[in-house]
Parts: structure tokens; C-alpha cells; sequence
DNA sequence: ACAATTACATAAATTACTTAGGTATATTAA
DNA sequence: TTAATATACCTAAGTAATTTATGTAATTGT
């Protein structure tokens, strides 16, 4: 099967976001990508948040609520399990865009190389 | 929103395929995938028919239907939209990809490109 | 002769995304 | 000061497309 990148894309991102931010909000994660992306991508939050619960059900992140102001935050961080599937997200996804070059490049050969995930 | 990328990426495959091989039966873009990634990528067959189906239904592509021994295959050809259609998806995905290369390696600053989508 | 491959196809079930809406506080603009 | 926008969370209905499971039929391999 044709890897279901949307899920992939999606979770992926959430998670290398958070390996390097060590911690983050939802809302926060929506503006990241923004940013990073200069408006080009947008995550949706009816995308981002089922995604972020299922995430939590499934051990790899785990939850801390903070008070800002007069709201309360909901913090998100890697578990230890959370940060190995990180690692293997990176490196399915890193593997399957090689395989998208591969197929969209051919003939471009020996270096077709994507700066290494980290 | 996060492009959907299953689809974009399956028609986009197509597309760039009969750019190059000019024409291809449904089989045989299978078989293709399969070849180009040493097996890393499948196509479904039940994702593939509908997705050539659709791209037909779309005017991207036409059909023509040969004999080949004693059973019927058939050959798929981009149209001329088609022929444009593959350029802007070409380049979409090219986009959509970058993206996700500032995303997963932000840092890297420079010189993240990608060979060039033809 | 039987199993696997080639070649097409569709349908049910599943998945998960988009769109749309809802609540509530805080900030900015008119 | 009030209205609009931004921040911050959330869920549900509708939609889209994939996976899985079949089905048919000819051909090739064992």
C-alpha cells in the first residue's frame, strides 16, 4: 500500500515539533507550522486536536494543563515511547520521500539525497 | 489545511509515469512502482483502478484498448490537459514537499532543494 | 493438473480529513 | 465602549479515498 502520508504527515510533524520544543500547546502548533512554513501550510485544528488525543491515548505524549492568564493551557511532551516513535516516524518518512524521489526523479541517480532527519 | 497527499501523491505517480513511458496499462504502472523502489512501494489495486478511472473521468487521460495474446489490456495515455495537469502537480508536490523538508529540518537552512521535479 | 501470475474490476468497511459549529477569555480597532 | 478579531480548546456530520476482500478470466510455471 501507497503509505497513508496524510496520517503520517500529520503525526509526524506533531511529534518532531515537539522533540525539539519539548513542550507545546495545540494552538501553538497550529502557529508553528505557519511560521515555519510562511502561511504555506495550515494545519487544521478539527485535524490537529483528535490527532493530538489519539497520540495521548497511545502513549506517545502525555498532558500537563498550566494557567496563562485567566485560561488554562494544555501542554503537550514526548513520552519515552513517544520519542522513539518519533525517531521511526523520521525515518518512514524519510524513506518514503526517497522513494517519491525515486519514482518522481529517475535517472537523477546517485544523489537524489534529502538533508538527513534528524 | 494539510494537503491530502494519498491522493496527490497516487495521481501524481500516474501522471509522471505516462509523461515518461507515454502509455501504460493499469497492471503495468503496478509492476512499475514495484521495479522503481525494489518493492518499497506497492500500489493497491483497488486504489489504483478507481484513482485511473477518476483521472479518465477528469479528462486527463484516454483510453485505448489492445489485444494482447487472448486478453484485452488497457492502455492509458495522457491528454493534452492531462500533459499540463502532470506539470502542475509536478510542481505541487515539489512545493508540498519543500515544506515538509522545513518542517522536519528547520536548520538546514541553505540548501534544502530537491532535484528538480521534471 | 494445480498454483501462481497477469489483468481487469467493484463493494463493504474503515479511516481520517474538511467543514462547520460551539464555548469562553483576551486583545485590538472603530 | 463596543464590536471584531485572536487565542484556546473541542466535537460532530459529511465527505473522500484508501484498505481489504472478492470476483472473473486467461496465461505461465511447476
Amino acid at each position: 500500500m501507497l503509505i497513508n502520508l496524510d496520517y503520517r504527515v500529520l503525526s509526524t510533524i506533531i511529534l518532531k515539533l515537539l522533540k525539539d520544543q519539548d513542550e507545546m500547546y495545540g494552538y501553538e502548533i497550529v502557529q508553528k507550522v505557519k511560521e515555519l512554513t510562511q502561511n504555506q501550510l495550515q494545519i487544521n485544528e478539527g485535524a490537529l486536536y483528535p490527532a493530538l488525543h489519539k497520540l495521548e491515548a497511545a502513549g506517545m505524549l502525555m498532558v500537563e494543563y498550566k494557567q496563562y492568564q485567566n485560561r488554562v493551557r494544555k501542554y503537550y511532551r514526548l513520552t519515552e515511547e513517544g520519542t522513539k516513535e518519533t525517531q521511526s516516524q523520521l525515518d518512514d518518512l524519510r524513506a518514503f520521500m526517497q522513494q517519491l524521489q525515486q519514482l518522481l526523479n529517475p535517472g537523477t541517480g546517485t544523489d537524489t539525497t534529502l538533508a538527513p532527519l534528524q
